[in-house]
DNA sequence: TTGTACGCGTTATCAG
DNA sequence: CTGATAACGCGTACAA
C-alpha cells in the first residue's frame, strides 16, 4: 500500500485547467496573472493540499533559504542561548535553521560542515577559530558564506561576530589584582583546539605580567566543562603552598563547581578564597555567594551572527567583523585576600 | 565574474574519466564498482571538493534525510539537552536536524510546522500535546510522521515518547506527604496551553485527595519559567495563614528561585519550609540545600524520539508510544515539617 | 496574459 | 562492471 505521493505542480495545473507555468507564476509572482486565473489556481492548490516540492525548487533556483550552525553542543547553556537568538532572527527572515554538533571535535566538525553544505545551506555559523586549515579550505573552495562567533580578533580576516575573550579575561584578572590578590591561580577549560579557552588563559597571564607577576608560573589546571571538573581542580589547586588567595575560572560551570568544593572544604568564599567565573549564565546568580563573572552577550551575538550571514547571502555586505562588549559584573565571590 | 558554482557529478565524472552513473555508484554503493575506479572517483571528488547537491538528490529520491523539531525555546536547558541527544541520534543515521521554536505560542508553532513541512522533512518532533485541532489536521493531511514528547498518555493514539508528568508529580507529592506535611502549596509553570505544566498540577492534586486532603483548595501560584518567578511566587505563598510547610514546584528553575527567596526571608530550607523541584537540571545540585526533585531522562527521551521517527520514516514501525521513567531523587530540600 | 520547452543535479533502468 | 539516458518537480526564457 504505497502512499500516494504528494501533488505536483502538474496536478494543480490540470485541475485548474491551465499550464504548469501559470501555476508557478500564480504562486510566486501573483501580479503576473489575471485575478480570475489566480483564483482558479489557488482553489486547485487548496483542494489538493499542494505544497511546492522543496527539492525541485532548490534544484532550479539554487537557493535553499536555509542556514546552518555547527556548535560544540547544545548541552552547554551558552551555545543554546546564542543558538536560540540566531534561530529567531533567521526565522523572521524566512530562513530555517539546520543544526549540527561537533562535540568539540575538529574532525567531526568538518564532517558536519560537509553534510550541511551538501544539504544546501546559504550560510554557516561556526564557533571560534581553532580548526584545521582543511576546514577553511573546504569552506573557501565552496564559497560558502560563514561567520565565526564566540570570539573576536581584530587581526584575522574571517568574519568574526563576537567579543575579545583575551581582553575580557585580562580585565577580570586586573580586577582581581586590584582587590589586592597576588597569589592567583586559574582553572581553565580544555584549551586544546579551543581558542576561547586558550585566549582566556592568555588574557589572565597578560594581566599578571602587566602587574609585575609571572604569567608563566601561575598555577593552572585544565578541566572539562562540568561542576565536578571545577571541584577537582579547586581541590588540586588548594594543595599548593603557598595557597592561592584567588582562583580565576575559565567559565561559570567550573567556577560554581569550585565554590561548592571550597565550601565542602570548610572555606569561606570570598573570605578565605576568591573565585571568579566567565559567561554569566543563570547559575551564577543562585550560588552562595553570587558569582563575580564576565557577562557575555550571548543573545546579541546570535542575532548579530544571523544578520551578518543574511547580509552576506544577499550580497548586501562583504564579510566584516562585529565586535561586542563583554564586561566584568561584580557580585560577591571576589573579595580582598585575608 | 561569478563563474564557478559548486562542482557537480558531471564535473567529477569528467575529471575521473568515467560516467556520472559510475560516480554516483562509487559514492552511494561502493561495492558496485572496482577498487581502481572507486579510487579514481574519490580522488576527483577530493580534488574538486565535491558534495552532492541536495536538491537534485531530493528531487529524484523524494527523501530529504531531514527531520525537524519545533520546541518552545532552546533557552530552556531541558529542551536543549533533549534536542542535543535527538540531533546526535539523527546524525548517526545520516539525517540532519531542522530546528524551529514556538516561544510557547500555538499559532507560531503551527506556522513553524508549516514551514518545516514545506521545506521537506521526513518527520517532526513536537513537544507535548496541547495544540489546536488545526495543527493536528494539517499534520494528518500531509501524512507527516511525527512524535509528541515530554509527556506520555496511555489514552491517546498519537505517538508519545516521554514520561507521565501526572504520575511523576503525584509520586513527588506523596513523598512530601510521607514526610508529614499537611499544609502543602504549589508553584506551577504557566498551565495555559501547556499540558506538562497542567498535568503536574493535576498529579499533585490527585495525591492530596488520595491522602484525604483537598486538592482543589491547595494554594497555588502560576509563574513563568524563571528564577524571579519562583521568588515572587514563594513570597506570595508565604503570606498565607496558616503558612505552608512545603512548596512543590513545577520545575527546578522555579524551585531554585523559591529557595533563594526563602533564604532571603531568613527562612531555613527545609527546616522552616520544604521545597521540591521537577526536571533535575544541573542547577539542582548546586543550591544550598541541594534540591529534592523529579529526575527526567531528557537525553534518553531525545534519543528515543529520534529512533521512533526514523523507524516511522522507514516504515519499520507504526506509531507506537514509548514510556520512560521519571522518578523522585531525594536530596536535602525536603524534610519534615517543624 | 498564457503556454511550450528546456535545464537544474541526481538516481535508477537498461544495455553493453 | 560501466555507460547512456530517462525521469524527478520546478522556474523561466522564449514564443504566441
Amino acid at each position: 500500500m504505497k502512499r500516494s505521493s504528494a501533488p505536483t505542480l502538474l496536478d494543480v495545473a490540470r485541475r485548474a485547467g491551465v499550464s504548469t507555468a501559470t501555476v508557478s507564476r500564480a504562486l510566486n509572482d501573483p501580479a503576473l496573472v489575471t485575478d480570475s486565473t489566480r483564483e482558479l489556481v489557488l482553489r486547485a492548490v487548496d483542494q489538493l493540499g499542494y505544497t511546492p516540492h522543496f527539492g525541485g525548487r532548490a534544484l532550479v533556483s539554487n537557493r535553499f533559504d536555509t542556514i546552518g550552525a555547527v556548535i560544540p553542543t547544545m548541552d552547554n547553556a551558552i551555545f543554546a542561548r546564542g543558538l536560540q537568538a540566531f534561530q529567531e532572527t533567521l526565522s523572521d527572515a524566512g530562513v530555517t535553521l539546520l543544526v549540527a554538533s561537533s562535540g568539540y571535535d575538529a574532525a567531526r566538525e568538518l564532517q558536519q560542515i560537509r553534510t550541511l553544505v551538501g544539504r544546501g545551506t546559504d550560510g554557516l555559523m561556526l564557533i571560534g577559530m581553532a580548526r584545521p586549515a582543511e576546514s577553511y579550505a573546504f569552506l573557501d573552495r565552496r564559497r560558502i558564506p560563514y561567520v565565526l562567533t564566540w570570539n573576536y580578533r581584530c587581526d584575522r580576516k574571517e568574519c568574526f561576530v563576537g567579543f575579545d575573550n583575551r581582553q575580557a579575561a585580562r580585565a577580570m584578572a586586573h580586577k582581581v589584582i586590584e582587590h589586592g590578590h597576588r597569589r592567583i591561580a586559574m582553572i581553565a577549560g580544555i584549551t586544546a583546539g579551543n581558542d576561547r579557552a586558550s585566549d582566556r588563559v592568555d588574557g589572565v597571564r597578560a594581566a599578571l605580567e602587566e602587574a609585575g607577576m609571572s604569567g608563566r608560573r601561575m598555577p593552572i589546571v585544565e578541566e572539562t566543562y562540568s561542576l565536578s571538573g571545577g571541584r577537582r581542580a579547586l581541590a588540586a589547586l588548594l594543595e599548593r603552598r603557598p595557597r592561592p588567595t584567588a582562583v580565576i575560572c575559565g567559565n561559570d560551570v567550573l567556577a560554581v563547581g569550585a565554590i561548592s568544593e571550597a565550601k565542602a572544604l570548610g572555606l569561606r568564599v570570598p573570605d578565605d578564597v576568591s573565585i571568579t567565573g566567565f559567561d554569566d549564565i543563570e547559575l551564577s546568580e543562585v550560588t552562595e555567594p553570587r558569582l563575580t563573572t564576565v557577562h557575555v552577550p550571548h543573545r546579541r551575538m546570535g542575532e548579530a551572527a544571523a544578520r551578518a550571514l543574511l547580509a552576506m547571502r544577499d550580497g548586501t555586505t562583504d564579510r566584516q567583523g562585529i565586535e561586542l562588549e563583554a564586561s566584568v559584573v561584580e557580585r560577591e565571590s571576589l573579595g580582598a585576600p585575608s
